[in-house]
DNA sequence: CAGCGTTCTCTGTTGAAACGAATATAGAGG
DNA sequence: CCTCTATATTCGTTTCAACAGAGAACGCTG
């Protein structure tokens, strides 16, 4: 094979890379929707259940979600809706709503966070320790410029 | 740092290939938008180009764009209303549609060849031509296993 | 304490995705 | 010729994403 040149590389990567993310990112799909769930539901549940008893505000919820979602307030309306979270206005700053994990909510995550992993541990199932540190280290330099390219 | 195991790498794993598309993705998503497309009717016109002048059935289109359509039909229909493709019921099977590219359709996606690589030599900009073989190699196994995973 | 800019959340609306059912044609078998 | 199954596409409906704009509260300044 002859040597390929970057123009030829880039765009076979970024297909590559989308058609891999589709693969995984449908598996961990399916899993949730068995459970009656979404990948962004159940990345706030992971969230709130991290941020601990004392809440998070709704703008902290939409900043640590990994998928960029612009309609936090309609995401939580649903998993309210759904007896997920609980939200409360706070006392201090009036302006800001904070959100909860319910009981249901909690007991929801945890108890995926077994099937989680083994989902995760199957999709790099012919991977080594030092492969998926390589991939990983691959994949985190695309995370470092600052987001403000417009 | 300390040797990690695979139940802690795999799931950062995960976790940050899906944040390097949503980056990636993203960047190209703006690009498409800013000439009145989006992936998947880019995608469509890269398929029906590739496809010459003989026309690809509606299915056909389905099963090679990257990311799963579940409704070519109505994707089909907002393309045609844009004046992108023609349709056509096929005279040898009556049940099949063949899509064609129109001359505006050919005419728009071969104006964004350009930019397109021109974005991704810019997203892929920090590594080097092995460092991309490999990714494209580690991504690559994610493809291979069949898809009928139930 | 009144005005002003900023931040946070909600709402209205449009467009598209997702899922299922329905229609139409082709091809095989009796 | 008729039926029966499989294939290809379309349609109906619900749900979600995306974008823009409005309302409410905070902090600062004069």
């Amino acid at each position: 094979m002859a040597r390929r040149s970057k123009a030829q590389l880039a765009p076979d990567a970024y297909l590559t890379l989308v058609r891999a993310h589709e693969r995984l990112a449908g598996g961990m799909h399916s899993l949730f929707k068995q459970h009656g769930l979404t990948q962004a539901t159940y990345n706030v549940l992971r969230i709130l259940r991290g941020a601990g008893p004392e809440g998070l505000p709704c703008s902290s919820v939409g900043d640590r979600l990994v998928t960029r979602v612009p309609d936090v307030t309609r995401l939580l309306d649903r998993m309210e809706r759904d007896g997920l979270v609980r939200r409360e206005r706070s006392s201090e700053d009036r302006r800001v709503v904070l959100a909860f994990l319910s009981d249901e909510g909690r007991a929801r995550v945890d108890s995926l966070d077994e099937p989680v992993l083994a989902a995760h541990l199957a999709q790099f199932e012919g991977f080594t320790t030092a492969e998926l540190e390589s991939l990983i280290s691959a994949l985190g330099r695309f995370l470092e410029p600052v987001p403000t390219a417009d």
